[in-house]
DNA sequence: GGGCTCGCTAAGCGACCGCTCACCTTTGCC
DNA sequence: GGCAAAGGTGAGCGGTCGCTTAGCGAGCCC
């Protein structure tokens, strides 16, 4: 809890929930190499090279390399997804919980961009059936936001023509961030999350936001 | 001109440009595995047969199987850039202007899904020197977009606080059509681009597009 | 302190990769 | 008809891939 682990972008300690050691150390490189070079491009040599260990080393801890993939990419969704829950359930207007919802998910695909690149570009890689369960995943993402959406479009806040296609434009444009957004670029994550809540709030036709506060 | 080759998805006769016939076959064989699989899960055996040619085929009418990815991705990003300048170069207002080019460079993500896809995700795919041409194609990309929102914000029809990002996130959005888009998905790629067009006006401000037209 | 388990390595297997090469067929020109 | 150029094939090379196996050393139990 006290240890210097945390990273500057906004991912504090993450994969802490994958033990032993050795098999968190195997899958920290993976997410690196697939955010790297892909899923595809990247060798199980490498990726063992990445955590100082023996190629065999890596199935000790992993049946296969796509058993690494599936790994990742679920408990990748499961914390995005709830990073999103905490914002959306909050208290405050739809208003409010939109902007809210917006920086955080951003921020999570900016900050921890190496693992939400692999999270969001890797899903086609996966088996028929690990790709199945994360799709049933990325459908409470999109029901978290699009939630939202319809409360303040019934409660007037909103001015909105099409409920599901404003979701899918606004789920677009936070994933996308983890393609474009480079650590070493002009903008923190926490400015590209303001910038995108505001553009979002636009996008649903709320003119003035500090409206519905107070 | 005549023959039965437009897709009805948007794409007239793409490619066409590719001669001999043979190498055409090839790289449009090669865009499909591309986007299907991604470049490194595609072999140049799995290129060769679609096209109905034997493995050694593809090696009389390109180098090696990167030099197919380069051709795909420059002819898509000159495609793409023209279709966004014939629309942003129109008569107009800003705001017509602004509409017209989100529209149709959204039509040419989601009609030409197959293509888009390889030209948008597999940049990194590409060596060194190939990649550094085509970041060149996509720099004139984002000064097409963020000319129309100068002269816009410029001219007091748009309300914009950060011109650059909003440039960002315009393109962003446009660009993420190629992940999701499903040809057999609820909507039509004109659906999506008429969709998206009166977003991003209300992303930079404009609250009554009708408002400029005369 | 002998045996047993666990985490790991060195070596390598069979498969498949990008790519090459020797050779064959078709076409057009004189 | 002779013949060169162009476009294609079958076989296969060197290398690398995902993954396996035999064995090694450190720690623990009694």
């Amino acid at each position: 809890m006290s240890t210097a682990e945390e990273t500057a972008g906004g991912e504090a300690q993450p994969w802490g929930e994958v033990t032993p050691d050795a098999a968190r150390r195997l899958l920290l490189a993976a997410v690196e190499a697939f955010a790297e070079r892909g899923y595809h491009a990247t060798t199980t040599r490498d990726i063992a090279g990445r955590a100082g260990m023996s190629p065999a080393a890596l199935y000790i801890h992993y049946k296969t390399k796509e058993e690494l993939l599936h790994r990742i990419s679920r408990i990748g969704h499961e914390k995005a997804l709830e990073v999103l829950r905490t914002a959306s359930r909050a208290e405050g207007s739809p208003t409010e919980r939109l902007a809210g919802a917006v920086s955080s998910f951003v921020r999570w695909h900016a900050g921890g961009r190496t693992t939400a690149r692999v999270v969001q570009y890797e899903l086609d890689s996966l088996g028929p059936e690990a790709r199945a369960e994360i799709r049933e995943l990325r459908r409470q993402v999109d029901a978290e936001v699009r939630g939202i959406i319809e409360e303040g479009a019934r409660s007037g806040e909103f001015d909105i023509v099409d409920v599901h296609g404003t979701t899918l434009a606004v789920l677009s444009l936070c994933i996308d961030v983890a393609r474009w957004f480079k650590v070493d670029g002009p903008r923190t994550p926490e400015e590209v999350g303001a910038l995108y809540a505001d553009l979002v709030l636009r996008m649903v036709g709320v003119t003035d936001p500090g409206a519905t506060r107070k």
